[in-house]
Order: C-alpha cells, then sequence, then structure tokens
DNA sequence: TAAGTATTTAAGCATTTGCTTAAATACTTA
DNA sequence: TAAGTATTTAAGCAAATGCTTAAATACTTA
C-alpha cells in the first residue's frame, strides 16, 4: 500500500483513499468488467441488443440480421454465455437464447441511449 | 436484405424489422461500442471511475493508485482521450485527466453499480 | 543553461481476439 | 435408419491488445 508518486503536491491521503475504495470493490470491477468488455464488441452489443428487444433468438436468427455466418455468431454466444449474461432453451432443433435479466440490468441505460434516433 | 434463414418458422417479418432498426440507429452503436469497448478493461474502467469520483487526477496519481508503470498508465490514457472521453488540463509539468461528462453520462449507472458493496 | 521531474512515444513481444473452413453433435422426419 | 437441418466445436491464421524497456518531449528551477 505504499505511495511512491515524487510529486511534492501530490495528495498522499487522496491517493490512499483511492487505493482503499477501488479494493473494497475489487470484484464489483470484476464482474462488470466481464459484462462491459462482452457488450464493448459491435457484434455482441448488437446480439444483447437484439436479445433485449426480441425477448429471444435462435442463433440462425442472429446470423440472418446481422448478415454474418453461423459458427461467428455462434462463438459469440458461446462467449455471453460462458460470462452468464444469456441462457438458452430448446425447442426440437432450435435453441432459443434470451438476456438473463438481472444480470444485464446495468445495460438498459445503454440500450435505451443507443435507441435514442440523433 | 435478403433474409437466409432456411427455418420453415422462421418469421421472415420479424427479422426484416429487426435489420431495419438496426441500420437506422448504426451510428449509435458505433458510438457505443466505442465507449463500451474502452470501459470494458478493468483497468481503463478503474481509471474511469477514479476520474468520476475525484474529478481529475494526474497519470502520475493514477499509476500510482493502480500500482502499474507510467507508461501503461500514459497509453491506456491516451486511448481514452483518442475515443474523446476524457479531456485535460496542464497545470506546470503536471497533466490532469477528467471525464467528458455528456460523452460518458451512460456510464453514471455502471459507477453505481460498481459502487454497491455486496 | 543544465539538471531534474512529468509525461508521452516508440519498438518489441507474448497473448488474445474474431473470423474462416471443415468436421462433429443433436435433433427431426421420411 | 438414413438423410437433412440447426448448432457447436476445433484448427488455423491475421489482426488487435497491453504490457515492458528505452528514448523523446515538455516544463521547471537551481
Amino acid at each position: 500500500m505504499e505511495i511512491s508518486c515524487t510529486r511534492a503536491q501530490a495528495d498522499h491521503q487522496q491517493l490512499l483513499n483511492c487505493k482503499n475504495v477501488l479494493e473494497r470493490i475489487d470484484d464489483n470491477f470484476q464482474e462488470m468488467t466481464k459484462l462491459l468488455s462482452i457488450a464493448g464488441s459491435e457484434v455482441r452489443l448488437k446480439i444483447l441488443f437484439l436479445l433485449n428487444m426480441e425477448d429471444e433468438l435462435c442463433p440462425c436468427d442472429i446470423a440472418d440480421i446481422l448478415e454474418m455466418s453461423v459458427p461467428a455468431i455462434s462463438q459469440h454466444i458461446r462467449k455471453i454465455k460462458d460470462a452468464g449474461f444469456i441462457s438458452s432453451r430448446r425447442d426440437g432443433q432450435t435453441l432459443y437464447y434470451s438476456l438473463v435479466k438481472d444480470k444485464t440490468a446495468v445495460l438498459d441505460a445503454v440500450f435505451t441511449t443507443i435507441k435514442k434516433t440523433a
């Protein structure tokens, strides 16, 4: 917990306080980074947005809408699913994916902002 | 704008509608992806969080708080600055960085969530 | 103007990312 | 059970990322 900044003006109490705050909520940063790094890709952000708008979609639908290959979409879906932000239900051959709402609640503000036509 | 999904059950009207919605707000997706991909790194999310909490900080402060090298922090700062989400003011040798509030407003929900102690 | 501090920039390199193509798995239906 | 559809998985590869170290730039002060 030592402070190395050599500036005379450095407010060492401020820096220590910042360190303490970050340390206390470190787990929150990791969980939030997981969500934001998932959402910080244009393809995945669109997938999340579409699932929010349509409730549930299958990989084939998403591939069509985004005009991308099915394996490419499937691999994005796996990443989002592994992180726990979507879940799936099977209906015959088709897998329907939907948002895990309580893990993605913070994205509501993001979706609202995106929807605002400039 | 053609639909390639071969599923008999596919709701082609739904898929076309999704494509139209996305197309209309495509610029919003790009801008939002820029912000989320910046914020989707633990180090940068902490930098943004700290700037939100402390109003302004210099690279040296941030390097101290996060216990990282100054060049590493500087390169993250440059990325955030190039994207337009922070601005700087100089006071002597020291550069102070602060959030561009109207470009990062959507992160308020993120910061609030992070601050909630579990 | 010389030396010191704050910061950025650049080169180098290991790791990660995100696609492609090909093959495997799961389910349905003739 | 064979053939077809939906999806995943895996290998391969080009591009992006994020650090390190070393050097350059900007400013201050003795």
